[in-house]
RNA sequence: CGGAGUGUAGCUCAGCCUGGUAGAGCACUGUGUUCGGGACGCAGGGGCCGGAGGUUCGAAUCCUCUCACUCCGACCA
């Protein structure tokens, strides 16, 4: 994309309304802007990150056999009655009557839907285990929306539901699905560290939250760093294999991690010391086995092996689509702006020309520019050095590839890795060869 | 939902107390000089001062109501 033809609007000033670091840089790097409260309409590159997040979260629920469908976001208050939830669920809801007067709502998750359509489809236990997903807009009506995106009234999720013949296959697909997830944060290019949670109103006995580790974070978090260590994506694990997942499962939860409400003191002590890790954490991913609370409620069974209904065992599983882009950035930012990970960047590098209209200078951009089109936003505007390097760091490009007159004259290109920092000259090939072979 | 604030140019804000021709910086347009880390000059464009009522000869300014947004708390992916 070129700069000077993109709907793309830096803010060198800091907006009134933004508190936290990812909402004031999200607004400053023309990825959001708010259009009510906790409602945000993403601009492109924003979205361009937003479908990055999410295309990893498919690939690697796809990767564990989910399968992926869209569910609509409104929804009939009737589903909700069946499961007793439109009266415990509280203002939270966004409820809607439609010109039939029939009661509607704008879903804040979706397993009374979903519960409704596995019934619907279905009917033998030899079709089971069922994991099914979507990536889809929901909405609850916070009291306080703050943060941005963060905490928007109106956010972006993954949400997968298992159904399971009985509670020991639920247990696998719940191991599995934690390695899904460890997987995609550790794509992501965030470390987000599982803990014990609270099983709270959904209930049930196993339950995992991720928590991605910054300064902002609602939650105090105490973990064992060998947790931010391990290679998730290199864990042989044999995903079909019970014992495997075991495996797996039990040498993952022996490492310590807690959130402050679930800590316990003596267990933590027996961390080594310089292994302890203690701060703040946002949550990004939730996931829960909760048996067969929902198909016990809205009575949905399948047939079982001699005839008799049975009711499936259930869990579910979300990530916070919208909310990591912010975190992710809460995560990874410096004073200069954003530092995307390669992997969700909006582009993979920015090509700043030095001085556009200097056909030396503008030659070289433009053949670089032609190289992937697609992967770059080119920065052919007629600014000032300083104002396109200060944008450049703003909006968190891992790599600048910088053309200059100096080094054009050579046919040089300068490299500049947003993280680091670091400087290199090269060619152009060896320039695009670079920027092109590094992603997650 | 309790408490506290703020609404004036695209953005950041002044002006309001003490009523009298709507301002600054940045951004934008034109132009010239500049040109490797957010330059400078000159000339411009842009506002129903959130909205509605009221007080007054006269309201951005005072009063009432209303809407929106923000912050603190309780709540939360």
């Amino acid at each position: 994309m070129r700069l000077s033809r993109s709907f793309l609007p830096t803010l060198k000033e800091n907006p009134a309304e933004a508190q936290i670091t990812s909402h004031r840089l999200m607004l400053r790097a023309g990825l959001i802007r708010q259009t009510a409260a906790g409602i945000y309409a993403w601009l492109p590159a924003g979205l361009r990150v937003l479908r990055n997040i999410a295309d990893i979260v498919r690939e690697e629920q796809d990767a564990v056999g989910a399968q992926e469908l869209l569910m609509p976001t409104l929804q009939s208050a009737e589903l909700w009655k069946r499961s007793g939830r439109y009266d415990a669920y509280g203002p939270e809801m966004l409820r809607i009557r439609d010109r039939h007067e029939r009661d509607m709502l704008y879903g804040p998750t979706n397993e009374e839907m979903i519960t409704d359509l596995f019934g619907q489809i279905i009917k033998s236990y030899k079709e089971l285990p069922q994991v099914l997903y979507h990536i889809q807009w929901k909405f609850r009506d916070e009291v306080r929306p703050r943060f941005g995106v963060m905490r928007g009234r109106e956010f972006y999720m993954k949400d997968a539901y298992s159904f399971d013949l009985d509670h020991d296959s639920s247990v696998d697909t719940y191991r599995r699905m934690m390695l899904a997830y460890l997987r995609t944060f550790q794509r992501l290019g965030v470390r987000a560290i599982p803990m014990r949670a609270d099983t709270g109103p959904i209930g049930g006995e196993l339950s995992h939250e991720f928590l991605i580790l910054a300064p902002t974070g609602e939650s105090g978090v105490f973990f064992d760093s060998a947790l931010e260590e391990q290679d998730w994506l290199g864990e042989d694990v044999d995903i079909h294999d019970r014992g495997s997942l075991e495996k797996f499962f039990t040498g993952m939860t022996s490492f310590y991690a807690a959130t402050d409400e679930m800590h316990d003191a003596e267990a933590w002590a027996k961390v080594p010391a310089e292994r302890q890790r203690e701060g703040r954490g946002i949550e990004v991913g939730h996931i829960f086995n909760f048996g067969r609370k929902y198909t016990e409620s809205m009575d949905i069974t399948v047939s079982g092996p001699d005839g008799a209904p049975l009711y499936p065992e259930m869990g579910s599983y979300g990530i916070g689509v919208s909310r990591l882009v912010a975190a992710i950035i809460e995560a990874s930012h410096d004073e200069g702006g954003i530092i995307w990970p390669e992997t969700v960047a909006p582009f993979r590098a920015v090509i700043i020309n030095l001085k556009s209209g200097d056909s030396t200078c503008d030659a070289l951009c433009e053949k670089l520019y032609a190289a992937a089109p697609e992967h770059f936003l080119y920065d052919d505007r007629a600014e000032r050095a300083g104002a396109k390097f200060a944008d450049a760091d703003l909006m968190g490009h891992p790599w600048q590839l910088i053309v200059g007159p100096r080094g054009a004259k050579e046919g040089k290109v300068e490299i500049k890795n947003r993280r680091t920092g670091e400087r290199t000259e090269a060619t152009p090939e060896d320039a695009l060869a670079l920027v092109m072979k590094t992603q997650g």
